[in-house]
DNA sequence: GTTGTTGCAAATTGTTTGCACTGGT
DNA sequence: ACCAGTGCAAACAATTTGCAACAAC
């Protein structure tokens, strides 16, 4: 799978978070592990959106010893910790990447071609503040990707037939 | 599951309906049948987001002879037809419901109790046109929830211990 | 030495598919 | 009578879980 946006996330140095998260799983009587090492490695070495594919496949790059179940639940552990966070995309697929230093932020992903892109921080405040007085609905604009034709998608005739790049995120 | 919102959806005469859509079926060649307007007959009584397994259960309730697998293949066919509309729900799951009269319109999902709520029909056009002329990108507001907290949730106290209605909604 | 984590295999869940047969038209 | 659509069982994909062995502290 191919969901990297050609956005760039400024890489911070990755023994850093390894070094605190390692600490801040200590504080909570768990853990620091190699799957756990490798989770992050992985997600730090690339600035977009991994599917748990791509995560495993990282992953296994370095070490094939590491098996899928230990790649989820490393995911896991490091949402509940706040250094991953996780996006819901349209068919079900779920992507992972670090928190980044600017905060969270609303995704799109392009429907034909599955590539998740990160969009402002502030682009659903207004939506927010609607939903909230009038439906006293409370938005979490982070949480889904928005769904919709990226740029270079919409150029091709739309009419054409269709060539999903990625079928698992068509339908 | 029960994703049923409050909100009313008008309901057209469900016989209407099928004969509109037997009538549009043949034109194209194709035919109308048994799970077909069980099928459209269970989306028609309910005004809510119906998942496929609140379709299944609605269809064999009137009908046990109808599979599971064709009530993914007829729903198929009435999405394809316009008839039915779907939205991608945030852990993966879909819900149906019949297209209403007042076209188009956004959700948005409780990410506690799982229930699906229509919004209104221009509520995120700010945010397309947005997202159209700043990055390019076509939004399509109807195809994925929105995720947030529903009113009802949002009173229950938020660190209260975890108590999902639905499971599967959760994460 | 504890006990949180892992690897593995098996169970779950949601959806799709191949195929012989049925039933609309 | 034709062939789209069905029922069924089996395949598939993504994720979860029980458990014995392991390794981080």
């Amino acid at each position: 799978m191919d969901i990297h946006p050609g956005a760039a996330r400024p890489t911070v140095a990755n023994a850093e978070v390894i070094a605190w998260v390692a600490k801040e799983l200590r504080a909570r009587g768990e853990r620091m592990t190699g799957p756990r090492t490798a989770v992050l490695t992985a997600l730090g070495e690339d600035p977009g959106h991994l599917t748990v594919e791509d995560v495993v496949a990282a992953v296994a790059a370095v070490d094939s010893s590491v098996h899928r179940s230990s790649v989820y639940r490393a995911l896991e552990a490091l949402c509940e910790l706040g250094v991953v966070q996780h996006i819901h995309l349209s068919h079900g697929t779920t992507a992972y990447h670090l928190s980044s230093i600017e905060g969270p932020h609303p995704h799109a992903q392009c429907v034909r071609c599955g590539v998740v892109r990160d969009l402002p921080p502030h682009l659903l405040d207004d939506v927010a503040v609607h939903l909230a007085t009038d439906l006293r609905f409370t938005l979490d604009a982070t949480h889904v990707a928005l769904s919709g034709l990226c740029a270079a998608c919409s150029e091709t005739d739309a009419s054409s037939p269709e060539t999903p790049i990625i079928a698992t995120h068509l339908h």
